[in-house]
This record gives structure tokens, C-alpha cells and sequence, in this order.
DNA sequence: AGTCTTACTTACATCAATGTCAATAAGGAA
DNA sequence: TTCCTTATTGACATTGATGTAAGTAAGACT
């Protein structure tokens, strides 16, 4: 297997038991059973176990960012419902791992990793930004939305189901209450509605 | 010392190291270090390790409660701003050490030693729910908007400041716009601004 | 062929966190 | 006092994650 394939397999490997387990189960000898190999391996690819998770914070951040993206992009005569992009925002941190990647990142004191992710964040919100607002100090009100549409994906990711089971409300509440949001962001900026 | 004591004193010491180093740094002799005993007297304490989370899971849901639903009944004439109450929210989260405990606990599976925190932050929802929206399903809206404070301010504990940063925003605009979101959601709701 | 690189492994070493056990010491109760 | 409970400790055992070192095998290049 070349060195490439090796390291892929490791970090798909590393982020279905990211998704699965959480990021305690992110071990070397677990990613390296996943794969067929030893941990002596990947600590060959990856240099160390710090080296695997920053591998895989940069892996998840480009697979997030391209799902989002491609989406977004996709769609884009009409840029999407702004209920697109929440669905697209909420699954990226709820089924893709970012949230508990970043979390874990942050919460192990491991902010460098945490870069891309933010950075593919941060160029997604450039492109969601209607353009003509940019004249007129709108692209702040546009980033405070996109910045609250994170947090609340973030927040949702963590602990979204047990505290809607906890208020009675529906799982999926979080997602209608940042397309409210987002949509009244949008008017007030002066975007037209989709 | 007493039994009590020693437990507040340990208990004390782990919030300490909770918010000052991360859930990580919460160790048995970390702990027992900063108390100035032995490992192993935690664990006549507390029984075990989990037995010490579990215990600081309660002692922080407990410290929290109180500091929010205090300030909250002090001010409890005409309830206080909106923004008064997103302070509080997010002080709670950033500052006393419940988003890093509600997100490890979620991180490393272990969901039962939440349910105290949620538990407190569902009496504060049917406190500051005003009470002629009961009778028309507006408890609903008031429900919605506390979630979706509470998920904002997790996720600003976590990444609130790096994401704010990268944004270009200042550090507490995530207060703005809960602040923002939770006046619409009241005036939304009937209930008349403070 | 021979050589060099490299993916990969086995076996060992280390370190930190957790837990067990026996012993000590100090206070209260009989 | 004697006895009993219990807070506390030190020494040891265990486990899991990480890292190192030496060696094997297979392909590439001369």
C-alpha cells in the first residue's frame, strides 16, 4: 500500500471511531486494528499520536468544508434556502465529527489543530456573504449570523438531544430556531429571500 | 478534617483545575495534590474516579444553579434585561467550568452524569418563562429560545473566542446576538420588553 | 546481481492514571 | 483505659497509551 492510501485509510479509519466512540477511542492500537496494522505503523506515518490527530483535524476539516461546499456551490443560482445551509452546518458537526474534533481539540488544550477548521469555516462564510453587502458594513452582520449558526451546530452537536428531550421540545428544534434566525439575519441585512 | 469537608475542598480543587487546565487535568493526583492529600484518599472519598466526576458533575450543576437562579430571583422585580440573563448564561458556561464538564462528559459517553446540569437549567427555563404564555403554547417559544441560548453559549465556551477572532469580530459578539435573538423571541412571544 | 529505501512488524521500554492493601494515627464511645 | 471507626498514607499491582529499536520483506534504481 503507498504511504498515501496508508494514511487515508488510517484517517477514515480514525474518523469513523471518532464519530462512533468519541475522541478517547482515537488510539493508536484502535485506528491501527481498524486498519489491519500494528501502532508501531502509524506512528510510522504520522510520527506520533499528536501527529495522527493533527493529520486527522486537517482531514476533517477538508471533508467538511468540501461537503458544505460542494453543496453550497451546487446550489447556488439561488444560493439555497438558508434551511440548506443550517441542515449542511448542523450535519457537518453533528455526523462528520467536527464538533467532537474541535471540542476535543480545545478542550486537550490542542488549539493549533483547530486552524483549518476554523479557516475552512471562515472562507465558507465568505462565500455564503451576499456581495452587495459588503459596501456597506453588512459582511459584519452577515458573519455575526454565520458566527451564531456555528455555535449553536457546535453547541447542538454536544448536547442538542438530551436537552430538547430535557425541555420537551422536538430533536430537531435547534435547526428550526438558526433558520429563524438566519433568515431574519438575511432581511435585516437586505438580502433578498430566497 | 470532616468527611464533607474534605469532599468540598476536592471538589473545589477540581473545579479549579477543570477550568483553569482542561478536563484532562482533573486527575486523581492532580486533585489530591492541590488539597495537599494522597491520590489514594480521593479514592476513599469518592470511591473512585468516575465516583469524583460524578460528584464534581453535581457539585458544579449545583454551583451553577445557584449562582444564575439567585441572581436571576434577586433581580426578579421586572426580571431583568434580556442581556442580564444571557450574562449570566454565558458567564456559567465560560467561567464556572460547565460547558468544558457538560462536553467531557458527552465526549467520553459518560451522559448520566449530565443529567443534574440539565436538570438545573430546565427549573431556570420554567423560571423565567413568562406565565400568561402558558395558557396559548407560547411556553413553547420560550422553550425554544432557551435552548437555543444554552447551545450558543456551550459553543461559545468552546470556540467563541478563536472562532470570533477568526471571524474578525470582537470576542463577546455571540452575547450581542443571543441578546438580539432572545428580545425578538419574548417580543415574539407577547411578553412585554423589560 | 547488489544496494537502498521504506512499509511493516515484533518485542521491549516508559509513563501516567487507576486501583488495592496493609499499616498508622486519631477521635469518639463503651 | 480499651475498642472501634475512619481519615490518611505509602508501597505495590495493573492497565493502557505511547514511544523506541532492531529486524524483515519487498520494490526501485544502478
Amino acid at each position: 500500500m503507498s504511504p498515501e492510501e496508508s494514511r487515508t485509510a488510517a484517517l477514515e479509519a480514525a474518523r469513523g471511531l471518532l464519530i462512533e466512540a468519541g475522541p478517547q477511542a482515537v488510539t493508536l492500537k484502535a485506528v491501527a486494528a481498524r486498519v489491519g496494522r500494528t501502532h508501531a505503523n502509524l506512528l510510522h506515518h504520522f510520527g506520533s499520536a499528536a501527529g495522527l490527530q493533527k493529520a486527522l483535524a486537517g482531514y476533517l476539516a477538508g471533508t467538511v468544508c468540501d461537503t458544505i461546499g460542494d453543496a453550497v456551490r451546487a446550489s447556488r443560482a439561488g444560493i439555497g434556502s438558508p434551511r440548506e445551509v443550517v441542515d449542511l452546518t448542523f450535519d457537518a458537526f453533528d455526523r462528520e465529527g467536527a464538533g467532537a474534533l474541535a471540542s476535543w481539540m480545545l478542550l486537550t488544550g490542542n488549539e493549533d489543530a483547530l486552524d483549518p477548521i476554523i479557516e475552512t469555516i471562515h472562507e465558507l462564510v465568505d462565500e455564503l456573504a451576499p456581495e452587495e453587502a459588503d459596501a456597506h458594513g453588512g459582511v459584519m452582520l452577515v458573519h455575526q449570523d454565520t458566527l451564531a449558526l456555528v455555535l449553536m451546530a457546535l453547541g447542538n452537536a454536544l448536547m442538542g438531544k438530551p436537552l430538547a428531550k430535557s425541555l420537551k421540545l422536538p430533536e430537531d428544534s435547534a435547526r428550526d430556531l438558526a433558520e429563524r434566525m438566519l433568515t431574519e439575519g438575511l432581511e435585516r441585512n437586505g438580502a433578498e429571500p430566497a
